[in-house]
Parts: structure tokens; C-alpha cells; sequence
DNA sequence: GTATTGCTGTGATCGGTTTCACAATTCGCG
DNA sequence: CGCGAATTGTGAAACCGATCACAGCAATAC
């Protein structure tokens, strides 16, 4: 559902924005800062049961609380990262640190020059000790950057594993239960649709 | 405009099999290999105007054809990558030779420590060189991966300097005049989404 | 104390996309 | 050659998220 994506999208706004005055924010603030309508801001904030004040809008400090009391799990959740490849090693130091709630806690590859060590406070496993690891560290999130012809497999076993919700970046469908979520980034498909808008944009050469 | 995804997913999968039998598909098939229904795909191809033959289904080497005149500027666009940091390095190996249409032709940085050289053949220059050479090498798509703070602004430089196409990595809100189609592939807020679906789903500790 | 302003909450509506469902067509077969 | 099976093309319906529009209300002004 998209209300997810925004109301994370408000939410690091919101932490922007801390401390500083007067506390609230109106829905058309929010929408502003965000590119949205303040009726979706509303609506949003509706349906996840968090109330404003008329004339005085949101308070801020106890939106973000609703707002992580909504998506978050409240201890966290740990991050396995599946390929150690060139998007992966990048993936790697951004999470480290950067996020309260989602720490990359094991990394697997089945290159053995790529495991053994530690990077960026992860430490990473051969391929095979998947399971093992998932089950010990009770990951349910992974990230999958492995090689296409790879992935239906990975991805198969971080589901038998224990693992719901898989981010994937290889250009492969990928096919689970649905008690599985699974979301596909494909940078190449992403980058032909705008090549394709913008020649269409009033094309001058 | 969904269907211009979907069109892309469809070609990937039919090169795929290219050169093997039959040498032509049914929706059925395309749709099942491709993760949609088949009455989609047809209402897709109807929308671009390939027909296919009752019981034979698509010619597959046509349907390439007909997508990639759709989809493809016929040159191929060169395209822009505007920060060489950890995920501006993976991207580009990852597109060099790879696509048979969209090159990255160009990098751009502000560090110094990062330009003037070449890497998998692409010329990295200083980020001050922007519009000269996108006006130069006539470029109309970019990629940018620097961090948030400098994103607006390097989207406004390559607005102005002629750009059309944005796909932007980060986490902020880019706004330029509706004539340039921007993108923003924000990697937290996805693994935000799929950690709380994966939290809602059968939850078994 | 009353009027005015401006914001929230939400039922109703809208618009785009997907799916349904079936007529038309072609093929293989007897 | 006519029948049954299979597939396309597409109008119509269903669906779903976004947007509109306004009633209700709190704050402020006078
Ligand atoms: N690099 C990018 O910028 C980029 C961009 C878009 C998409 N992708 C996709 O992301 C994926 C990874 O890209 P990359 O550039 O990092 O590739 P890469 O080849 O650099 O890395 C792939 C890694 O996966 C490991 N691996 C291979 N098979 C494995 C398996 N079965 N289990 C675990 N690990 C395995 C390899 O050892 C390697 O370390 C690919 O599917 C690619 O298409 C990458
Ligand atoms: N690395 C990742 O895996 C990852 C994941 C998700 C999102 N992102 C986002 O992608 C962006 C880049 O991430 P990164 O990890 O590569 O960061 P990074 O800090 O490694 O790289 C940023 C690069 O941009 C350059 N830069 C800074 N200001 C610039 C400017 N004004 N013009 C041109 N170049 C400039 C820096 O010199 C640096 O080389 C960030 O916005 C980040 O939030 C990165």
C-alpha cells in the first residue's frame, strides 16, 4: 500500500524538522515539504488513527511517535544481506549506522573471497549458512543482491528460512508465497521509463 | 504510466528466449513468465499497436521490434551520473556495455579526488563542467546519487542545463517544472515498507 | 459575546488501471 | 468441409487510490 511509503516519507520530514518551533505542523505543511495534498496528509493521518487539533494542526513530536508505533516493530528488525557484489558492498555502509530500526546484522555470498571478514559491523557468512544464521539472529527482512539467474533460488530459501519481506534489486521475477512480500528496485527498467518520458517531453534537439 | 514497465519487462523476457522455438508467444505466456494476466499483456500490446494472430499468438523478434521503436530513442541516449560516491560506483560498471541504448557517457563529482579520470569508460569530470558538457554530448537523462542536501540543487543544474529524465536516489523531494520527469527510487522507504508487511504477515516468533 | 477565519475529518466523487467476459478468428482434425 | 479447441482484441464493469468539497469546530478579532 502506498499510505506506507508516505507515511515513512512524513515521518523523516518530521525528524528534519525536530526541536525546532512550534511543536506542530499543518497537513498543508507536511503535504509541501512532501509532494503530496493536504487532504492525503489527512486522510493518511486519519486512518492510522492519529487526530490533529483544529487551528493548530499536527503536534509533531507525538505524530512521529504514531507514526513509528504504526510501521516500526518496536525492538527493530534485522537486515540480511544476500550478495556481496558491487551493489551490495555499496548497500553495506549506507545502513550501517543510518537507520534506528533496520541494521544489516548478517551478510552471505557464496564467494569465499567475499566472507569471513566483517564490513561495517556485519559480519559475513558463506552462502550455506543461511538458514542457520537466519534462524540464530531471527531475521524476517532481506535484502537480495545477487545475480538474476540466482535470485528465484536465494530467494526461496530466505523464505523456507523464516524470512517475509524481501527487497530485491535483481531483474528477475521472483515468486514466493504470498505471506512472502516481495518488492523488485529494477534501476534498469526504472531508467528506460524515463529515457522514454523524457523524449516525449516537448523533445528539442 | 505503468504500462511502459511493463512493456520493458516483457521485452527483457522475450530477448531472453530469443533465437530459441517457436518463435512466437502467447500472452498466456508472456504473462505467466512476467508476473501479470494475460489480458494485460494483450491490452498492452493492443495500446502500442502490435497485433498479434489468433492461435499463433505474438512473433516474438516483431514484438522485440515493435517495443524497442516504442520504447527506444533510435540513437540511444546517453545518459549522466552525478555523484561518484559508494552507489554512484556500483552503478557504473553495472550499466557499462550492458545496455544496448542507454550509456552513461558522462560521471560528475565535486570532489576532486574523484574526477578526472576514467572509469569503465566513462570520463569523470568536475561537477562546475555540468553544463558544458551535457550540452556538448547532448544528454537528456541522469542518474543522480549525491546526498540529500545537494540533490535539489544538482537536479535544477541539470534541468537548466537540458536534462529531461531524473532517476534520483535520494531520500528528498526534487522539484522541477513538470516538463522534466523525475523518479526517485528512495531505498530506505522501501525496506521500510517491506519490514512492515513482513512484521503483519502470519507473525510466527 | 458574536463574527470571522482557517484548519481538521470525512462522505462523496472522480479518474485511471485492471480485470472480466465474450465475439471474432484461425487452426487442426476427422 | 464443418466442428471443436484455442487464442486474440476489446467494450464494459469493477476496483482502488486520489481528490474534492464541505460540515464542524477551535481560535482569534472586534
Ligand atoms: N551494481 C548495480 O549498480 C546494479 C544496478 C541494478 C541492478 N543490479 C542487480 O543487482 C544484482 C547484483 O548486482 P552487482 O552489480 O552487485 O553484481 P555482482 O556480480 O557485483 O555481485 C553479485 C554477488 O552475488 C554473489 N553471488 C552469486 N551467486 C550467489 C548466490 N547464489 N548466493 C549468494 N551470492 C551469490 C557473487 O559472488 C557476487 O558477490 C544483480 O542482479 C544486478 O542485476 C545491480
Ligand atoms: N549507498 C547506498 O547504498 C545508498 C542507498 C540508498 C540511497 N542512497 C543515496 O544515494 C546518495 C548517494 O549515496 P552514496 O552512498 O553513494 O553517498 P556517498 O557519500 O558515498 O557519495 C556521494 C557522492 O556525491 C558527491 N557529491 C557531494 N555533493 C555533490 C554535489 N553537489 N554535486 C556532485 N557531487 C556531489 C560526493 O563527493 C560523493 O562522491 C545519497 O543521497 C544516499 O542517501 C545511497
Amino acid at each position: 500500500m502506498k499510505r506506507i511509503e508516505r507515511l515513512s516519507v512524513y515521518r523523516r520530514f518530521l525528524q528534519e524538522i525536530a526541536g525546532s518551533e512550534p511543536g506542530s505542523v499543518y497537513s498543508h505543511e507536511l503535504a509541501e515539504k512532501t509532494g503530496v495534498t493536504p487532504a492525503q496528509v489527512r486522510r493518511d493521518l486519519m486512518e492510522i488513527g492519529f487526530a490533529g487539533h483544529t487551528k493548530k494542526g499536527y503536534r509533531s513530536a507525538e505524530l512521529v511517535a504514531a507514526i513509528g508505533n504504526y510501521l516500526d516493530s518496536p525492538e527493530g528488525d534485522p537486515v540480511a544481506l544476500v550478495g556481496l557484489g558491487n551493489l551490495g558492498r555499496a548497500l553495506l555502509p549506507f545502513f550501517a549506522g543510518h537507520h534506528p530500526k533496520l541494521k544489516i546484522t548478517a551478510a552471505f555470498d557464496t564467494d569465499p573471497l567475499k566472507t569471513g571478514r566483517v564490513i561495517c559491523g556485519c559480519r559475513c557468512y558463506p552462502f550455506d549458512q543461511l538458514e542457520e544464521v537466519i534462524a540464530e539472529e531471527n531475521i524476517r527482512v532481506a535484502i537480495l543482491t545477487v545475480p538474476a539467474a540466482a535470485a528465484q533460488k536465494a530467494a526461496g530459501r530466505l523464505a523456507a528460512a523464516g524470512v517475509r519481506g524481501i527487497l530485491n534489486f535483481a531483474p528477475a521475477l521472483i515468486r514466493l508465497p504470498k505471506a512472502v512480500t516481495v518488492e523488485t528496485m529494477d534501476i534498469t527498467i526504472a531508467l528506460e521509463k524515463i529515457a522514454f518520458f523524457a523524449r516525449r517531453s516537448g523533445d528539442e534537439s
